[in-house]
DNA sequence: ATAGTTAATATGTATGTACATAATCACTTT
DNA sequence: AAAGTGATTATGTACATACATATTAACTAT
């Protein structure tokens, strides 16, 4: 048989299992609308229950890989979604784009303890220090942007880097960590004084607030970076599709 | 006891289950990081299994809204009220996953004279009067978005439809229009007198702005929709990959 | 005090069983 | 031929059970 299941594995069988679907949905027949082997069959070929094949069905299910439809048997989803392929670019790359020449008003590299938020995203212990990277940012005449940074320690950061450079590719070629995978928030709120302070506005002034989690490719935590922007200053884009 | 389950219900107890759970995840002590029975006694309460009770669990822990951890139990996920690019849902729809009701303080349709961005994104004439829908919309208590939408004649609204029902799905069965691309923007401005007025905050207060484009199938135009939302009441989340 | 050990707890994994339900296919009746 | 009827099939729902595992909290020994 082509594709099996070792009981003796410590990755839980389910997993195991969606593992082996992900395959079998790879395939060519499958994408074309054949219908996959019944749970029952399935279970029975990879010899696991019915049950925790089942899990491993659901979990492509709700990811919207596959539907299942009573009597009908569970076939490929035929959907072609996709939203992602958004721009995953450097921030002087977006600026750049737009025509805008970008300056550094400041660039602090120092050693922090991190905050709450920080620890759990980075899942470490809350007195280990983490390298912390601000910057103010923003057109030759005026700053809009502040930026704060944290850095994983796993990414092996020293803090002598030339920051200067873009950030991506410092971190791609100095230290072998590709970002693959961002979450964002994005929220509005009033600036505080240390805000107004660095963007030079009136504190209570309108500010785009920018949250950024960002991933290697295994998903790991490297960078949390926080960015507080002059009202106006930034629109921020997205496109989705479904 | 103030949650149960109809066993003779012809709906399934774990959609049942996961309605409930929902109630519960909106109920302010567990926004605030209360943690929720454990499953044993969960299932005990309601008189289900844990087997069914888990089914429903997964499901909003897939969702994002739960999660677990082993011997620590499960909570509500902290995020706020989010909106994920990728999920192609409504607003309402959206704020019913979170368990936030959503009442309509104002609900407006008219026909207006386009302004110059809808007329240049429509790509109309100056004097063809377009259908203009315009919103408030708010927890019970108070609102905290103001929307304007505006349809391109295409779609064929009339304004008499039942503009309560969730847009799209009013748009796909009563038009047969599918959206099926958003472009969308996203920025911070200070309340103007206008939507100060509407959504009753100080003018100057920090208000997230938002500007969709929608597009259906053939990338023809459909919808321009302007969204201000007060600070604070909304995070816009996105998830991009490369 | 500190380190190491152990118990308690809530979720995680896995199985087996049973019956319900929707959709189709084959068959029968009109 | 059309309509109805029943068998078949694969998923859907639901339960009971058992043990594994991660994590904290309490305890114990150094």
């Amino acid at each position: 048989m082509r594709y099996s299941i070792d009981h003796k594995s410590p990755i839980p069988l389910h997993a195991q299992a969606e593992t082996l679907l992900r395959q079998l949905i790879a395939e060519e027949e499958y994408q074309n609308g054949k219908i996959m082997p019944n749970e029952i069959e399935l279970a029975k070929m990879l010899a696991i229950s019915r049950s925790t094949l089942r899990q491993a069905i659901n979990k492509l299910v709700f990811e919207g890989l596959l539907v299942r439809k009573k009597r009908m048997g569970t076939k490929v989803a035929q959907a072609g979604v996709s939203s992602k392929s958004n721009n995953w670019l450097s921030f002087s790359q977006e600026m750049k784009l737009r025509g805008i020449t970008i300056r550094n008003f400041e660039l602090h590299v120092t050693w922090a303890m991190p905050n709450a938020e920080v620890t759990r995203f980075f899942e470490i212990k809350p007195d280990k220090q983490v390298l912390k990277m601000e910057r103010v940012r923003g057109k030759t005449d005026e700053p809009f942007v502040y930026f704060a940074s944290y850095f994983h320690p796993r990414v092996g950061l020293t803090g002598d880097e030339d920051f200067k450079r873009p950030l991506y590719e410092l971190l791609e070629h100095e230290h072998s960590v590709i970002a693959t995978l961002s979450k964002e928030e994005i929220s509005a709120m009033a600036a505080d004084k240390f805000i107004a302070d660095k963007l030079r506005v009136p504190i209570g002034s309108p500010i785009l607030f920018r949250k950024r989690f960002v991933f290697d490719q295994g998903e790991r935590p490297i960078e949390f970076n926080i960015g507080y922007y002059k009202a106006d200053s930034f629109v921020y884009t997205v496109e989705s599709t479904r």
